[in-house]
DNA sequence: TCGCTGTCAAGAGCAGTGCTCTCGTTTGTG
DNA sequence: CACAAACGAGAGCACTGCTCTTGACAGCGA
């Protein structure tokens, strides 16, 4: 399927109609929930079933463009939130500015984030194209924790102690993704990210539910907490 | 749909027959992931589909048995994992030995897992009933904690403050299930349960893939580090 | 300008799904 | 023993993903 991104007539209109697929997918699947039919969505685009196989060679592909497109908007979402943030001294306020943003995306787009952040969709095997779009997200956390290292403006938290292959990890993952972050810190940044994560998806998935209604402070408490935890103040 | 609960031959066949159904249910939520057939379970049974429809009314009521007793089977784990440990007064054993419990069985039962603290099922609604069950898990974690604050055992751990209206949430909260531990406390042990779903959530969905190959000792330095946030030494 | 080629939408059809209704049969009980 | 409740099986409806075939159209070289 090579794909020529001549200028042509025909390669905008498939382009145009491609996008109205994908956005008439997102309504049914904030509607309908995960299983979106492909009958339901040529329904209200006013085209047989048969020509969606045209654009999406099935199901999958289909799930799997939203799914690199919400990891790109959630990485977006990180990515400005934490760029808007003007005093780039305030190692705390960035983090406060990105976990927010990453909650409020996920509560005004639920669907998406229980598709990229959720269980996986049944039958569904993820392919290695969403690593890369995946990957946005944590970076800009760790961005943010590398700024405050660099400007020696990490307390000095006490913490368990991280066994040293784990470490050798650890190391090797921080010079891959080029990034110059003690190993400690490293480990401290992933923990606190899969807080966020599981903060996040408790409240959308209902865990919250007669437990806690004050959502907004709840977080806020979280994130603080897992911002000193990490050193940042 | 009033269930006599007779010893005659009659219920306690209907009893097992729905026990087998349910069996056959789990088996294939393992092998094929979370859209279960009820066609495909009447089959394996030697039924017709019909059947099914007298033991249960729909496709939902049977997922909700299943996560009735997905939630009753974790905190089964939790609560033997920590009934097992004999040092009553390591608490951070005991936190150990129940966050680990929990994470064995998700590793073991990845898709009844997913069933009940993965993203909803689409379409599926949670019913009230499932709220008991899902607290048993939690309740133990607290009870540990609970443990070390009325032993006097609980360092004091600089934490964010938690705002006044929250806090009397949380006291509400505390009081509805009888839970003696300040509001400070609880707001710890949510925080640390929060993460440590999390952190299963994240092995288990494939979202350490490529990052962390160690997941034994990472999630060993998950739960120290959850522990010591709370204050457990 | 003509004709060829690749692209496209549409329809029919297959195998599968959840669910309902009906029809005999079995079973427990008054 | 008789009757009502419970039960299993089958047919059928509306729906799904997906494939195959058919006919129409656009863009290009000769």
């Amino acid at each position: 399927m090579v794909e020529r991104t001549g200028t042509s007539i025909r390669a905008r209109l498939r382009a145009e109609l491609t996008e109205e697929i994908k956005s008439a997918a997102r309504r049914q699947l904030a509607a309908e929930g995960a299983n979106l039919s492909l009958r339901a969505i040529a329904r209200e685009l006013g085209m047989a079933s048969s020509a969606l196989y045209r654009y999406f060679a099935n199901r999958d592909e289909l799930l799997t463009a939203l799914i690199i497109d919400a990891y790109d908007a959630l990485g977006a979402a990180a990515e400005t939130a934490d760029a808007r943030h003007r005093r780039r001294g305030d190692h705390v306020g960035r983090w406060l500015a990105v976990t927010r943003a990453l909650r409020t995306w996920a509560l005004a787009y639920p669907s998406e984030y229980a598709l990229i952040l959720g269980s996986p969709v049944p039958g569904y095997r993820a392919p290695a194209d969403t690593t890369g779009p995946a990957s946005r997200t944590p970076l800009v956390l760790a961005g943010i924790v590398a700024d405050a290292a660099a400007a020696g403006a990490l307390a000095d938290v006490p913490a368990p102690p991280v066994p040293a292959k784990l470490r050798a990890e650890l190391a090797a993952t921080a010079e891959r993704i080029a990034l110059t972050l003690p190993e400690p810190m490293l480990a401290r940044v992933i923990l606190a990210w899969t807080q966020t994560y599981g903060a996040i998806s408790f409240e959308l998935f209902g865990q919250l539910d007669n437990l806690i209604d004050r959502r907004d402070e709840w977080f806020d408490y979280q994130a603080r907490s897992m911002a000193a935890l990490i050193g940042l103040h």
